[in-house]
DNA sequence: CATGAATGAGTATTCATTCAT
DNA sequence: CATGAATGAATACTCATTCAT
């Protein structure tokens, strides 16, 4: 005899809200913000609808919901990964072996908001874009005081600096969900980024 | 009898579908393709909305035409300006140059591109993720050249040469549409890039 | 042990009830069947919801025994005020000024009857309709009485008395409400409606 | 064979509206408007329920056209019946048939102002109690001039002058859909309130 | 009995899409 | 082919109501 009826078990809010947000997250990754209805949510949170509503408000605060809370999750698994006070070269290293590691681990979550998120029509685009922006001026940063240690450099404008930052968030991006291996997908991006750095600071730059 | 009708004089099917993509492009791009309606795309165009339907069958087809039409020109604008035949280098250099040009001139189509047709719920995803895959592979070519043509390298498994061109083109895509300068974008990637790619391939990799 | 808890301590049903029905009244009256939601009834009672609903079963029958309550006490209220056994006239004045007064005092009660209950849609319209048809034949007896009583009428149709009571009431509710002082407006009332009876039953119609 | 399908015929828009709008003033004073669908009133109409929207926006709006537009009606019946500048008895006479005649013609339009659209939750309330003043305002100024007209009154208050109104209206709206005899009803209302009146302007008032 | 977790059953609303003229 | 009248089919959202603790 079945001791679970068709209702579901009681759950103190928190869990539920915890079980409804990852049954969104998989299923708005998956199959986008346009296409999830909130009875599928609903369906694989094994939940009722109303019960939805009535913890997440709406569609689109669910969606937001689920994006702040991976938002948050990656970006304090970064921050937990990066050696602190550091050489930068080390800071972005370590960086970047977290968020590789993390978005392996992560793939639901990533994806999410990686590729919906962030389209126009989304919700909370903005949220992510916000995400974004703390990030790229962290490596900006990094790359800034790299930069001022450097010894003999002609002078690296300002707008150069955070140009490489956005290259190198976006070179990370591209890469992420692209291999298993965080450390070998870190190192190639390392190789090709910080050493061609390198070699910029040393004033060796490329020219056509 | 007026020559003159209120809108839409009597024109070629062929041209009436560019206008008909020029506006859905447009709207496509700042709205997303959710919150765009097909009542605001006829509108846009000019046009009847059965006239719409007519030529371009469906909402998802007429997006999926918005994006190949986009695709094809990115694609060829990129391939005209590469000086075929000259050095990787030179040739990603003026592959760069003409991406960035390109995006500049057009930011709706490249926003279409970029900004909404790859989020999951997008028809078309594929179409564009295909583009993409060419893309990378062009590069992944360039890349392998250069490191045949390099004296001393250890070796270069072809999984580490793909991912540098992801991660070349994650960065390009990253920085498209960040500056209007398109000379001093491609420079800044390829004192980026492709100096730490001449390390690399110099035997001189970046290690922890 | 706390012998006082958050909220509601034991207390006897039927007082319970009238807590309720209290709150009930009050919400009802202000924002209408429609817009009260049973959680605002609840929390205005100090009281959970599933008691509300242990003793009052659900939403019509909550209103129907706020309106049947409401009406009861009205019509209580009006019956005590008049002088039982005094000429017509007295027992209409009598009448008139108990209902002013009740209804300038208890306005939640009577916006609750008046504009409220009566509409189609609300459960209980005929338990207002009801009340009202006692009221109206009650104004048609007294009508009645002292068109018997009065010499040289031509005759006065049953239905035309009891017309005449129906105006009566009716501007007897379009009344209420409108002045503090009930007096006043029940002076006002007989002016209009008992002089005018006289002229009637003294064979003096109006005519057009 | 059937010529017509299952598609509603072709008609212009101004004329389905009213359609629609008849079918709604139906079904709304009928049931009222929280138990009335829009399946319902699109069913009534004989078309579908997009249609519906397309017109008329929402529920809200729809209700508060049709209201709208029955106001208008009754009001401009009772004024296109009024005999303007006759004596104030006799504009109120005209009124006043024309009032009981056009209710007792229009029971569903009547029933849709007087039973639901004036209840607290409706929308449009306020619509309603605007036209409602409206004549209480008129009905208020013909007393006036009687009154100015009447030789040796004490005084008549302008609160008390606005209360007869109040009152008169208030008894009209009470007699509305009891009798399908608008001129017997009409003339009851008139022995009943302007002969009493009449004693009063006379310096008879009654007193207790 | 208080609490708050949980739901069945409906509702308004909005698209993309198609005919008839 | 332009026009605008018309709809099928979904989807977000809400409410009164109940049961386990």
């Amino acid at each position: 005899m079945e001791t679970q009826g068709k209702r579901a078990q009681r759950v103190p809010r928190a869990v539920r809200e915890q079980q409804m947000l990852d049954a969104a997250v998989s299923v708005f990754a998956r199959r986008g913000f346009r296409a999830t209805s909130m009875d599928e949510i609903a369906e694989a949170a094994g939940v009722s609808k109303p019960l939805v509503y009535l913890y997440l408000k709406s569609k689109d605060e669910l969606f937001t919901a689920c994006v702040r809370r991976e938002a948050k999750a990656l970006s304090a698994a970064v921050r937990a990964s990066v050696e602190a006070g550091a050489a930068p070269d080390r800071q972005l290293w370590s960086g970047l072996l977290g968020f590789f590691r993390y978005t392996a681990e992560h793939p639901d979550g990533w994806n999410l908001l990686y590729g919906q998120a962030r389209s126009g029509g989304a919700p909370s685009a903005d949220e992510v874009a916000a995400m974004r922006v703390e990030i790229v001026e962290f490596v900006t940063a990094l790359i800034g005081t790299a930069a001022r240690e450097a010894p003999c450099v002609p002078v690296l404008a300002d707008r150069e600096v955070r140009a490489l930052a956005l290259a190198l968030v976006g070179a990370a991006e591209s890469l992420a969900g692209s291999s298993a291996n965080g450390r070998e997908t870190a190192a190639t991006l390392m190789n090709f980024a910080w050493a061609g750095l390198g070699n910029l600071l040393a004033g060796r730059p490329w020219s056509p």
